[in-house]
DNA sequence: TGTACATCAGTGAACGCGCGTTCACTGATGTAC
DNA sequence: TGTACATCAGTGAACGCGCGTTCACTGATGTAC
């Protein structure tokens, strides 16, 4: 019984630390926020903070990715039966719930983010990341080798359906984000289906 | 005539300044660049640097916003009988040749936003700018008094196309962007008939 | 046209600040016997 | 069970680096008369 006490007193300092910069983050911002601080709050000296961490921002993407890096499997999962962009919504609906386990942590994420340019780009490059394995998921059920242009457009429109019934969910006291996420994805194609006669007319 | 050595001295170094900053950041990254390296490039001490720019951040967004400061005007002007889509596409055509004229620093720019989060994070929020400022104008030609989830997310969209084609320009010979916004506005449309049919069958 | 004065771009030097590193140490936890 | 030793989390102090500021100055350009 080796990693007890000591593998005990790691983590829970880590969490420390992790939980400290996240409050401090959402309420004063990243740029207004010094490791020391976050160092006092977690009660560790600053030294300590980069001993857990090399930088100040890795502080923040510590673990938390499992989201996009399930959706492959629950995707292909999909009864072939199923539409494309169906599909997609399912796989995300299947997905929620882990998210509604950490809606204060993403809350407090969001917050941070909006007062910082460089988490907002870190976080773009998160997205750029997750919208390429989305494509490739759409292309591997399609039966392509690669994924194409088609691909990436979907993926990057379902991205941007799953972040806006996010930020609904998290302005409203539902625990659970299914309702968004369909409610979103049924808007969708609903504005399609209009845009579409018109388009045609056109 | 008071403003004429002084001022075209002041301009030119402003100039010089944009210019070495550009094509450092572009070349070896804006976080490994710094500000000595600017002002010498530039030919000036440190300290002038900060005569003309509040932070090195600044350094790069001066001037240059007009592309889309211009398109509420031209997106009006529309024919009232043109399809929502495709009014928004023929504004960005008639829009295109300013682009068209600094080609070399958009794509300097481009190149120096891929290795920054900083940057990216910083063009991100311009992005969003010009959205609020798409869907408006969207809002508007419709009659409607503010924008709703229809003008945003189809401002989105429209945005969305329109990088995908200047990637495509700059990464071509072309001197002419417009062929590739064509391009790109027909294939979504083309694509969107196809997914709405399978839709509609779902 | 010439002289005296005002303005202002550019500069050097010194400084404060926060990030992140390096060095040398303490004291608690874990292991060998 | 007890003793000697090893490991390792945490720390203090000092430092390097780049950003951005403050202070005091120079010298060229512009203005008043």
């Amino acid at each position: 019984m080796n990693p007890s006490r000591r593998e005990a007193k790691k983590a829970q300092t880590r969490q420390a630390l992790i939980e400290a910069a996240l409050e401090l983050f959402a309420e004063q911002g990243y740029d207004e926020t010094s490791v020391e601080e976050i160092a006092e709050e977690a009660g560790v000296s600053p030294r300590t903070f980069f001993r857990y961490f090399p930088s100040k921002e890795d502080v923040l993407f510590f673990g938390e990715y499992d989201y996009i890096r399930s959706f492959t499997g629950v995707y292909l999962a999909q009864p072939a039966t199923v539409q494309e962009l169906a599909a997609v919504e399912a796989s995300f609906l299947v997905l929620a719930p882990a998210l509604s386990r950490i809606k204060e942590r993403i809350a407090l994420y969001e917050k941070a983010l909006t007062g910082s340019p460089l988490l907002r780009g870190r976080e773009q490059l998160h997205l750029a990341e997750n919208q390429r394995v989305i494509a490739e998921a759409l292309a591997r059920r399609r039966g392509l080798i690669r994924s194409d242009e088609r691909c990436s457009l979907l993926a990057a429109l379902s991205l941007s359906l799953l972040k806006h019934s996010i930020d609904r969910w998290l302005t409203s006291s539902a625990a659970d984000p299914r309702r968004f996420i369909a409610d979103d994805f049924a808007n969708f194609r609903r504005l399609m289906a209009a845009g579409e006669s018109a388009a045609v007319a056109h």
